[in-house]
DNA sequence: TTCATAGTTCGATGCTAACCGAAGCATGAC
DNA sequence: GTCATGCTTCGGTTAGCATCGAACTATGAA
Protein backbone atom coordinates (compact mmCIF):
# COMPACT_ATOMS: atom_id res chain seq x y z
CA UNK A 1 0.00 0.00 0.00
CA UNK A 2 2.09 2.76 -1.38
CA UNK A 3 -1.20 4.75 -1.88
CA UNK A 4 -1.16 6.19 1.75
CA UNK A 5 1.32 8.57 2.18
CA UNK A 6 0.53 9.80 -1.20
CA UNK A 7 -3.34 10.84 -0.15
CA UNK A 8 -1.61 12.21 3.02
CA UNK A 9 0.67 14.80 1.20
CA UNK A 10 -2.25 16.40 -0.49
CA UNK A 11 -4.42 15.75 2.74
CA UNK A 12 -1.78 17.31 5.43
CA UNK A 13 -2.15 20.82 2.71
CA UNK A 14 -5.77 20.90 3.57
CA UNK A 15 -5.39 19.97 6.89
CA UNK A 16 -4.25 23.11 8.31
CA UNK A 17 -6.88 25.78 8.99
CA UNK A 18 -4.95 28.64 7.53
CA UNK A 19 -4.55 26.78 4.05
CA UNK A 20 -8.14 25.68 4.12
CA UNK A 21 -9.60 28.85 5.05
CA UNK A 22 -7.60 30.26 2.14
CA UNK A 23 -8.66 27.05 -0.17
CA UNK A 24 -12.19 28.09 0.47
CA UNK A 25 -12.01 31.55 -0.39
CA UNK A 26 -10.67 30.60 -3.83
CA UNK A 27 -13.38 28.20 -4.38
CA UNK A 28 -15.78 30.68 -6.07
CA UNK A 29 -12.91 30.67 -8.71
CA UNK A 30 -11.77 33.90 -8.36
CA UNK A 31 -7.75 35.07 -7.68
CA UNK A 32 -6.63 36.53 -4.55
CA UNK A 33 -3.98 38.29 -3.71
CA UNK A 34 -1.58 37.32 -0.88
CA UNK A 35 -2.71 39.91 1.51
CA UNK A 36 -6.33 39.30 0.98
CA UNK A 37 -5.93 35.66 1.34
CA UNK A 38 -3.73 36.52 4.72
CA UNK A 39 -6.91 38.57 6.47
CA UNK A 40 -9.35 35.66 5.13
CA UNK A 41 -7.20 33.26 6.95
CA UNK A 42 -6.63 35.54 9.65
CA UNK A 43 -2.54 35.11 9.60
CA UNK A 44 0.05 38.02 8.75
CA UNK A 45 1.50 38.11 5.68
CA UNK A 46 4.38 35.68 6.23
CA UNK A 47 2.35 33.41 7.02
CA UNK A 48 0.17 33.43 4.80
CA UNK A 49 3.15 33.45 2.30
CA UNK A 50 4.51 30.58 3.34
CA UNK A 51 1.50 28.47 2.98
CA UNK A 52 0.98 29.34 -0.22
CA UNK A 53 4.60 28.41 -1.33
CA UNK A 54 3.79 25.31 -0.16
CA UNK A 55 0.46 24.81 -1.83
CA UNK A 56 1.65 26.54 -5.28
CA UNK A 57 4.53 23.89 -4.79
CA UNK A 58 1.95 20.95 -4.44
CA UNK A 59 0.11 22.44 -7.63
CA UNK A 60 -3.25 22.94 -5.82
CA UNK A 61 -2.61 26.43 -6.49
CA UNK A 62 -1.76 28.46 -9.37
CA UNK A 63 0.24 32.08 -9.22
CA UNK A 64 -0.06 34.53 -11.71
CA UNK A 65 1.94 38.29 -11.11
CA UNK A 66 0.53 41.18 -12.03
CA UNK A 67 2.50 43.97 -11.01
CA UNK A 68 3.52 43.75 -7.27
CA UNK A 69 0.88 41.88 -6.58
CA UNK A 70 0.39 38.05 -6.99
CA UNK A 71 -2.86 36.40 -7.78
CA UNK A 72 -3.66 32.72 -6.62
CA UNK A 73 -6.50 30.93 -7.85
CA UNK A 74 -7.47 27.30 -7.52
CA UNK A 75 -5.40 25.07 -10.33
CA UNK A 76 -8.39 23.25 -11.23
CA UNK A 77 -11.94 22.10 -10.62
CA UNK A 78 -11.15 19.07 -9.16
CA UNK A 79 -9.42 20.98 -6.22
CA UNK A 80 -12.41 22.86 -5.31
CA UNK A 81 -14.43 19.84 -6.00
CA UNK A 82 -12.43 17.50 -3.04
CA UNK A 83 -13.01 20.66 -0.87
CA UNK A 84 -16.95 20.27 -1.27
CA UNK A 85 -16.74 16.41 -0.70
CA UNK A 86 -14.67 17.28 2.54
CA UNK A 87 -17.63 19.50 3.48
CA UNK A 88 -20.16 17.13 2.97
CA UNK A 89 -18.59 14.27 4.75
CA UNK A 90 -17.76 17.14 7.69
CA UNK A 91 -21.63 17.79 7.59
CA UNK A 92 -22.59 13.45 7.17
CA UNK A 93 -19.92 12.79 10.06
CA UNK A 94 -21.30 14.92 12.95
CA UNK A 95 -18.76 17.11 12.35
CA UNK A 96 -20.45 20.69 11.76
CA UNK A 97 -23.66 21.63 13.61
CA UNK A 98 -25.89 22.34 10.38
CA UNK A 99 -26.20 25.96 9.82
CA UNK A 100 -29.42 27.44 9.22
CA UNK A 101 -28.81 30.79 9.18
CA UNK A 102 -30.15 33.24 6.13
CA UNK A 103 -26.47 33.34 4.66
CA UNK A 104 -26.72 29.04 4.72
CA UNK A 105 -30.24 29.42 2.88
CA UNK A 106 -28.91 31.48 0.66
CA UNK A 107 -25.58 29.51 -0.15
CA UNK A 108 -27.71 26.36 -0.57
CA UNK A 109 -30.47 28.26 -3.03
CA UNK A 110 -27.73 29.65 -5.80
CA UNK A 111 -24.25 29.47 -4.79
CA UNK A 112 -20.99 29.37 -7.50
CA UNK A 113 -19.34 26.14 -7.28
CA UNK A 114 -15.78 26.80 -8.92
CA UNK A 115 -16.74 28.93 -11.59
CA UNK A 116 -20.74 27.41 -12.40
CA UNK A 117 -23.96 27.51 -10.75
CA UNK A 118 -24.33 25.23 -7.86
CA UNK A 119 -27.03 24.74 -5.27
CA UNK A 120 -30.70 24.07 -5.98
CA UNK A 121 -30.56 26.56 -9.30
CA UNK A 122 -27.65 24.54 -10.34
CA UNK A 123 -29.30 21.21 -10.04
CA UNK A 124 -32.70 22.77 -11.24
CA UNK A 125 -30.67 23.49 -14.67
CA UNK A 126 -29.10 20.25 -15.29
CA UNK A 127 -32.48 18.19 -14.81
CA UNK A 128 -34.32 21.13 -16.90
CA UNK A 129 -31.33 20.40 -19.25
CA UNK A 130 -31.94 16.72 -19.45
CA UNK A 131 -35.57 16.96 -19.62
CA UNK A 132 -35.58 18.89 -22.81
CA UNK A 133 -32.77 16.89 -23.98
CA UNK A 134 -30.30 19.31 -24.66
CA UNK A 135 -27.82 16.63 -23.19
CA UNK A 136 -27.02 13.56 -23.00
CA UNK A 137 -25.18 10.89 -21.27
CA UNK A 138 -22.17 10.20 -22.97
CA UNK A 139 -19.04 8.86 -21.11
CA UNK A 140 -19.54 11.75 -19.08
CA UNK A 141 -22.36 14.36 -20.40
CA UNK A 142 -22.60 15.18 -23.89
CA UNK A 143 -24.07 18.13 -25.90
CA UNK A 144 -27.17 17.50 -28.56
CA UNK A 145 -27.73 18.64 -31.70
CA UNK A 146 -30.70 20.47 -30.07
CA UNK A 147 -29.20 21.34 -27.02
CA UNK A 148 -26.49 22.88 -29.21
CA UNK A 149 -28.55 25.33 -30.94
CA UNK A 150 -30.44 26.13 -27.50
CA UNK A 151 -27.25 27.09 -25.94
CA UNK A 152 -26.27 29.18 -29.17
CA UNK A 153 -29.53 31.00 -28.97
CA UNK A 154 -28.58 31.89 -25.17
CA UNK A 155 -26.10 33.40 -26.39
CA UNK A 156 -22.76 30.92 -25.62
CA UNK A 157 -20.29 30.65 -28.27
CA UNK A 158 -20.11 26.79 -28.49
CA UNK A 159 -17.77 26.52 -31.20
CA UNK A 160 -14.98 28.79 -29.54
CA UNK A 161 -15.84 26.68 -26.34
CA UNK A 162 -15.29 23.22 -28.10
CA UNK A 163 -11.96 24.48 -28.85
CA UNK A 164 -10.42 24.66 -25.37
CA UNK A 165 -8.87 21.72 -23.90
CA UNK A 166 -11.40 21.95 -20.88
CA UNK A 167 -14.38 19.00 -21.52
CA UNK A 168 -17.27 21.04 -22.50
CA UNK A 169 -20.13 19.43 -20.03
CA UNK A 170 -19.20 17.84 -16.61
CA UNK A 171 -21.33 16.55 -14.25
CA UNK A 172 -20.74 18.04 -10.64
CA UNK A 173 -21.58 16.48 -7.83
CA UNK A 174 -23.76 19.13 -5.24
CA UNK A 175 -22.99 18.74 -1.62
CA UNK A 176 -26.08 20.41 -1.03
CA UNK A 177 -28.29 18.82 -2.85
CA UNK A 178 -26.37 15.64 -3.17
CA UNK A 179 -27.52 15.35 -6.78
CA UNK A 180 -25.63 16.31 -9.74
CA UNK A 181 -25.58 19.89 -11.37
CA UNK A 182 -23.39 21.31 -14.46
CA UNK A 183 -20.43 22.03 -14.67
CA UNK A 184 -17.11 22.30 -17.60
CA UNK A 185 -17.26 25.18 -19.71
CA UNK A 186 -20.29 25.13 -20.43
CA UNK A 187 -21.45 25.57 -17.40
CA UNK A 188 -18.98 28.45 -16.83
CA UNK A 189 -20.26 29.83 -19.88
CA UNK A 190 -23.73 30.09 -18.57
CA UNK A 191 -22.86 31.48 -15.47
CA UNK A 192 -20.99 34.33 -16.81
CA UNK A 193 -24.28 34.95 -19.42
CA UNK A 194 -26.84 34.78 -16.53
CA UNK A 195 -24.70 37.48 -14.89
CA UNK A 196 -23.84 39.95 -18.23
CA UNK A 197 -27.65 39.61 -18.61
CA UNK A 198 -28.49 40.64 -15.30
CA UNK A 199 -29.83 37.96 -14.37
CA UNK A 200 -28.45 37.23 -11.24
CA UNK A 201 -25.23 38.50 -9.57
CA UNK A 202 -22.63 37.86 -7.30
CA UNK A 203 -22.65 38.61 -3.37
CA UNK A 204 -19.97 38.54 -0.84
CA UNK A 205 -18.63 34.75 -0.37
CA UNK A 206 -20.08 32.19 -3.02
CA UNK A 207 -23.52 33.39 -2.92
CA UNK A 208 -25.11 33.78 -6.24
CA UNK A 209 -28.29 35.92 -6.09
CA UNK A 210 -31.04 36.30 -8.87
CA UNK A 211 -33.27 39.07 -9.21
CA UNK A 212 -36.93 38.09 -9.41
CA UNK A 213 -37.05 39.09 -12.73
CA UNK A 214 -34.21 37.59 -13.45
CA UNK A 215 -35.25 34.11 -11.87
CA UNK A 216 -38.33 34.54 -14.15
CA UNK A 217 -35.77 34.85 -17.25
CA UNK A 218 -34.25 32.00 -15.88
CA UNK A 219 -37.24 29.48 -15.27
CA UNK A 220 -39.07 30.22 -18.85
CA UNK A 221 -35.63 29.50 -20.84
CA UNK A 222 -35.13 26.32 -19.52
CA UNK A 223 -39.30 25.70 -19.06
CA UNK A 224 -39.11 24.93 -14.75
CA UNK A 225 -42.01 24.39 -13.82
CA UNK B 1 -15.34 31.66 5.96
CA UNK B 2 -15.62 29.03 9.20
CA UNK B 3 -15.99 26.24 6.23
CA UNK B 4 -11.89 26.18 6.83
CA UNK B 5 -11.62 24.76 10.28
CA UNK B 6 -14.34 22.43 9.50
CA UNK B 7 -12.30 20.90 6.60
CA UNK B 8 -9.44 21.25 8.05
CA UNK B 9 -10.14 18.74 10.82
CA UNK B 10 -11.01 15.90 8.81
CA UNK B 11 -8.47 16.80 6.02
CA UNK B 12 -5.71 16.16 9.00
CA UNK B 13 -6.82 12.97 9.86
CA UNK B 14 -6.57 12.02 6.61
CA UNK B 15 -3.29 13.83 6.10
CA UNK B 16 -1.09 11.39 8.66
CA UNK B 17 1.04 8.75 6.35
CA UNK B 18 -0.38 5.76 8.85
CA UNK B 19 -3.83 7.01 9.21
CA UNK B 20 -3.98 7.25 5.47
CA UNK B 21 -2.43 3.66 5.05
CA UNK B 22 -4.84 2.50 7.57
CA UNK B 23 -7.99 3.92 5.51
CA UNK B 24 -6.91 2.93 2.06
CA UNK B 25 -6.46 -0.55 3.35
CA UNK B 26 -10.17 -0.14 4.06
CA UNK B 27 -11.02 1.08 0.60
CA UNK B 28 -12.38 -2.02 -0.28
CA UNK B 29 -14.92 -2.24 2.13
CA UNK B 30 -14.24 -4.97 4.37
CA UNK B 31 -13.24 -4.86 7.74
CA UNK B 32 -9.81 -5.20 9.17
CA UNK B 33 -8.47 -5.84 12.72
CA UNK B 34 -6.54 -3.32 15.20
CA UNK B 35 -3.36 -5.48 14.61
CA UNK B 36 -3.46 -5.69 11.05
CA UNK B 37 -4.22 -2.31 10.19
CA UNK B 38 -1.25 -1.88 12.79
CA UNK B 39 0.80 -4.10 10.16
CA UNK B 40 -0.35 -2.70 6.95
CA UNK B 41 0.42 1.17 8.18
CA UNK B 42 3.51 -0.09 9.68
CA UNK B 43 3.11 1.18 12.96
CA UNK B 44 3.19 -0.60 16.73
CA UNK B 45 -0.01 -1.64 17.95
CA UNK B 46 -0.50 1.10 20.36
CA UNK B 47 -0.46 4.19 17.82
CA UNK B 48 -2.53 2.46 15.37
CA UNK B 49 -4.91 1.77 18.68
CA UNK B 50 -4.14 5.50 19.06
CA UNK B 51 -4.97 6.55 15.13
CA UNK B 52 -8.35 4.73 15.07
CA UNK B 53 -9.89 6.39 17.99
CA UNK B 54 -9.47 9.37 16.63
CA UNK B 55 -11.04 8.25 13.13
CA UNK B 56 -13.52 6.79 15.28
CA UNK B 57 -14.18 9.74 17.06
CA UNK B 58 -14.67 11.38 13.76
CA UNK B 59 -17.28 8.97 13.03
CA UNK B 60 -14.88 8.56 9.44
CA UNK B 61 -14.63 4.24 10.90
CA UNK B 62 -16.96 2.25 12.78
CA UNK B 63 -16.46 -0.14 14.89
CA UNK B 64 -17.37 -3.48 15.75
CA UNK B 65 -16.47 -5.68 18.45
CA UNK B 66 -16.34 -9.68 18.26
CA UNK B 67 -14.42 -11.65 20.96
CA UNK B 68 -12.07 -10.47 21.93
CA UNK B 69 -11.14 -8.34 18.04
CA UNK B 70 -12.20 -5.05 16.83
CA UNK B 71 -13.22 -4.64 13.50
CA UNK B 72 -13.01 -1.66 11.92
CA UNK B 73 -14.79 -0.54 8.45
CA UNK B 74 -15.12 3.02 6.81
CA UNK B 75 -18.32 4.23 7.57
CA UNK B 76 -20.05 4.86 4.41
CA UNK B 77 -19.28 5.22 0.77
CA UNK B 78 -18.77 9.21 0.87
CA UNK B 79 -15.07 7.96 2.92
CA UNK B 80 -14.06 6.03 0.20
CA UNK B 81 -14.92 8.40 -2.53
CA UNK B 82 -13.01 11.95 -1.16
CA UNK B 83 -10.07 9.30 -0.76
CA UNK B 84 -10.45 8.13 -4.25
CA UNK B 85 -10.75 11.92 -5.06
CA UNK B 86 -7.49 12.49 -3.44
CA UNK B 87 -5.63 9.97 -5.34
CA UNK B 88 -6.89 11.95 -8.64
CA UNK B 89 -5.54 14.55 -7.16
CA UNK B 90 -2.27 13.51 -6.50
CA UNK B 91 -2.20 11.96 -9.78
CA UNK B 92 -2.97 15.33 -11.64
CA UNK B 93 -0.75 17.44 -9.75
CA UNK B 94 1.85 14.95 -10.37
CA UNK B 95 2.77 14.54 -6.82
CA UNK B 96 3.15 10.87 -8.08
CA UNK B 97 4.87 9.15 -10.58
CA UNK B 98 2.67 7.14 -12.65
CA UNK B 99 2.91 3.88 -11.81
CA UNK B 100 2.84 1.16 -14.76
CA UNK B 101 3.82 -1.67 -12.89
CA UNK B 102 1.83 -5.18 -13.59
CA UNK B 103 -0.08 -4.12 -9.90
CA UNK B 104 -0.94 -1.30 -11.12
CA UNK B 105 -2.36 -2.43 -14.25
CA UNK B 106 -4.29 -5.01 -13.01
CA UNK B 107 -5.82 -2.08 -10.57
CA UNK B 108 -6.63 -0.22 -13.57
CA UNK B 109 -8.75 -2.91 -15.10
CA UNK B 110 -10.87 -3.92 -12.59
CA UNK B 111 -10.54 -3.17 -9.07
CA UNK B 112 -13.24 -2.76 -5.86
CA UNK B 113 -14.25 0.77 -4.80
CA UNK B 114 -15.69 0.19 -1.36
CA UNK B 115 -18.06 -2.40 -2.41
CA UNK B 116 -18.61 -2.20 -6.15
CA UNK B 117 -17.08 -2.94 -9.54
CA UNK B 118 -14.44 0.38 -10.52
CA UNK B 119 -11.80 0.64 -12.96
CA UNK B 120 -12.23 -0.51 -16.96
CA UNK B 121 -14.62 -2.88 -16.39
CA UNK B 122 -16.63 -0.93 -14.41
CA UNK B 123 -17.17 1.87 -16.66
CA UNK B 124 -17.55 -0.26 -19.58
CA UNK B 125 -20.40 -1.97 -17.33
CA UNK B 126 -22.05 1.22 -16.69
CA UNK B 127 -21.48 2.04 -20.68
CA UNK B 128 -23.30 -1.14 -21.62
CA UNK B 129 -25.71 -0.07 -19.46
CA UNK B 130 -26.44 2.88 -20.29
CA UNK B 131 -26.39 1.65 -24.09
CA UNK B 132 -29.01 -1.08 -23.11
CA UNK B 133 -31.65 1.30 -21.36
CA UNK B 134 -31.16 -0.57 -18.34
CA UNK B 135 -30.47 2.59 -16.42
CA UNK B 136 -31.39 6.41 -17.03
CA UNK B 137 -30.39 9.67 -16.24
CA UNK B 138 -33.03 10.85 -13.53
CA UNK B 139 -31.92 13.26 -10.40
CA UNK B 140 -28.59 10.54 -10.23
CA UNK B 141 -29.15 7.13 -11.92
CA UNK B 142 -32.53 5.50 -12.13
CA UNK B 143 -33.82 1.42 -12.80
CA UNK B 144 -35.83 0.83 -15.86
CA UNK B 145 -38.45 -1.44 -16.54
CA UNK B 146 -36.02 -3.27 -18.57
CA UNK B 147 -33.30 -3.01 -16.25
CA UNK B 148 -35.37 -4.36 -13.73
CA UNK B 149 -35.86 -7.06 -15.58
CA UNK B 150 -32.33 -7.37 -16.55
CA UNK B 151 -30.91 -7.51 -13.13
CA UNK B 152 -33.05 -10.19 -11.70
CA UNK B 153 -32.51 -12.46 -14.99
CA UNK B 154 -28.99 -11.99 -13.67
CA UNK B 155 -30.02 -13.03 -10.39
CA UNK B 156 -30.31 -10.03 -8.26
CA UNK B 157 -32.86 -9.60 -5.93
CA UNK B 158 -34.01 -5.95 -7.06
CA UNK B 159 -36.79 -5.77 -4.06
CA UNK B 160 -34.95 -6.71 -1.48
CA UNK B 161 -32.09 -3.59 -2.70
CA UNK B 162 -35.25 -1.34 -2.69
CA UNK B 163 -36.53 -1.67 0.94
CA UNK B 164 -32.67 -0.27 2.03
CA UNK B 165 -32.21 2.86 2.84
CA UNK B 166 -29.48 2.60 0.17
CA UNK B 167 -30.21 4.18 -3.37
CA UNK B 168 -29.96 1.40 -5.44
CA UNK B 169 -28.20 3.13 -8.37
CA UNK B 170 -25.36 6.04 -7.84
CA UNK B 171 -22.81 7.14 -10.55
CA UNK B 172 -19.28 6.90 -8.69
CA UNK B 173 -16.48 8.68 -10.29
CA UNK B 174 -13.64 6.67 -11.32
CA UNK B 175 -9.93 8.08 -10.84
CA UNK B 176 -8.20 5.85 -13.23
CA UNK B 177 -10.65 6.41 -16.02
CA UNK B 178 -12.22 10.02 -14.79
CA UNK B 179 -15.76 8.60 -15.94
CA UNK B 180 -18.48 7.12 -13.97
CA UNK B 181 -18.41 3.83 -12.82
CA UNK B 182 -22.07 2.10 -11.00
CA UNK B 183 -21.63 2.35 -7.20
CA UNK B 184 -25.16 2.12 -4.79
CA UNK B 185 -27.12 -0.85 -3.69
CA UNK B 186 -27.33 -2.62 -7.31
CA UNK B 187 -23.24 -1.92 -7.79
CA UNK B 188 -22.12 -3.92 -4.81
CA UNK B 189 -25.26 -6.68 -5.40
CA UNK B 190 -23.63 -7.05 -8.96
CA UNK B 191 -20.31 -7.32 -7.83
CA UNK B 192 -21.17 -9.65 -5.42
CA UNK B 193 -23.00 -11.65 -7.90
CA UNK B 194 -19.94 -11.70 -10.07
CA UNK B 195 -17.69 -13.43 -7.48
CA UNK B 196 -20.24 -15.85 -6.65
CA UNK B 197 -20.39 -17.18 -10.35
CA UNK B 198 -17.05 -17.48 -10.12
CA UNK B 199 -16.84 -15.20 -12.92
CA UNK B 200 -14.47 -12.45 -10.92
CA UNK B 201 -12.57 -13.25 -7.64
CA UNK B 202 -10.91 -10.68 -5.28
CA UNK B 203 -6.94 -10.32 -5.08
CA UNK B 204 -4.23 -8.80 -2.76
CA UNK B 205 -5.17 -5.42 -2.17
CA UNK B 206 -8.07 -4.36 -4.21
CA UNK B 207 -7.57 -6.15 -7.58
CA UNK B 208 -10.80 -7.88 -8.61
CA UNK B 209 -9.32 -10.71 -11.32
CA UNK B 210 -12.06 -12.08 -14.03
CA UNK B 211 -11.02 -15.53 -15.28
CA UNK B 212 -11.58 -15.98 -18.66
CA UNK B 213 -14.43 -17.63 -19.03
CA UNK B 214 -16.02 -14.98 -16.52
CA UNK B 215 -14.89 -12.28 -18.60
CA UNK B 216 -16.17 -14.02 -21.63
CA UNK B 217 -19.58 -14.12 -19.48
CA UNK B 218 -19.82 -10.52 -18.82
CA UNK B 219 -18.77 -9.14 -22.00
CA UNK B 220 -21.85 -11.72 -23.60
CA UNK B 221 -24.05 -10.69 -20.44
CA UNK B 222 -23.63 -6.71 -21.33
CA UNK B 223 -23.19 -7.04 -24.60
CA UNK B 224 -20.31 -5.72 -24.79
CA UNK B 225 -17.80 -5.66 -27.91
C1' DT C 1 -6.07 -21.67 37.77
C1' DT C 2 -2.32 -20.10 34.30
C1' DC C 3 -0.98 -18.55 29.97
C1' DA C 4 -1.55 -16.26 25.50
C1' DT C 5 -3.55 -12.97 22.52
C1' DA C 6 -5.84 -8.45 21.45
C1' DG C 7 -6.16 -4.08 22.55
C1' DT C 8 -5.93 0.38 25.49
C1' DT C 9 -3.77 3.84 28.41
C1' DC C 10 0.08 6.36 30.21
C1' DG C 11 4.33 8.74 30.03
C1' DA C 12 8.44 10.35 27.86
C1' DT C 13 10.87 11.62 23.69
C1' DG C 14 11.68 13.84 19.60
C1' DC C 15 10.38 15.73 15.32
C1' DT C 16 7.77 18.72 12.58
C1' DA C 17 5.56 22.68 11.37
C1' DA C 18 2.96 26.86 12.34
C1' DC C 19 3.78 31.30 13.81
C1' DC C 20 5.62 35.98 14.01
C1' DG C 21 9.43 39.76 14.16
C1' DA C 22 12.80 41.65 11.44
C1' DA C 23 15.22 42.25 7.45
C1' DG C 24 15.52 41.89 2.46
C1' DC C 25 13.70 42.32 -2.52
C1' DA C 26 10.96 43.96 -6.04
C1' DT C 27 7.66 46.90 -8.13
C1' DG C 28 5.35 51.13 -8.74
C1' DA C 29 4.32 56.13 -7.54
C1' DC C 30 6.13 60.72 -7.20
C1' DG D 1 16.54 59.82 -6.94
C1' DT D 2 13.00 58.75 -2.42
C1' DC D 3 9.25 56.58 -0.46
C1' DA D 4 5.48 53.25 -0.03
C1' DT D 5 3.53 48.88 -0.90
C1' DG D 6 3.42 43.84 -1.66
C1' DC D 7 5.57 39.94 -0.75
C1' DT D 8 9.47 36.64 0.54
C1' DT D 9 13.17 34.85 3.38
C1' DC D 10 15.52 34.08 7.67
C1' DG D 11 15.75 32.97 12.55
C1' DG D 12 14.02 31.59 16.81
C1' DT D 13 10.19 30.10 19.65
C1' DT D 14 6.48 27.27 20.68
C1' DA D 15 3.05 23.84 20.44
C1' DG D 16 1.19 19.82 18.85
C1' DC D 17 1.42 15.24 17.81
C1' DA D 18 3.26 10.82 16.12
C1' DT D 19 5.92 7.39 18.03
C1' DC D 20 7.13 3.63 21.12
C1' DG D 21 8.16 1.19 25.79
C1' DA D 22 5.88 -0.35 29.63
C1' DA D 23 2.08 -1.32 32.29
C1' DC D 24 -2.75 -2.52 32.37
C1' DT D 25 -7.46 -4.63 30.96
C1' DA D 26 -10.15 -8.03 28.66
C1' DT D 27 -11.23 -12.12 26.24
C1' DG D 28 -10.31 -16.81 25.18
C1' DA D 29 -7.72 -21.35 25.54
C1' DA D 30 -5.81 -25.15 28.23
Amino acid sequence: MKDGPVIAKIAALLGDPARANMLTALMDGRALTASELAGLAGVTLQTASGHLAKLSEANLIDVEKQGRHRYFRLSGSDVAEVLERLMGLAQRTGAVRVRTGPKDQALRTARICYDHLAGERGVEMLDAARRLHLVAEDADLALTTKGRDFFIGLGVDIDRLEKGKRPLCRACLDWSERRNHLGGALGAALLDSFIERGWARRLEGRVISFTPTGAQAFRSAFSIE
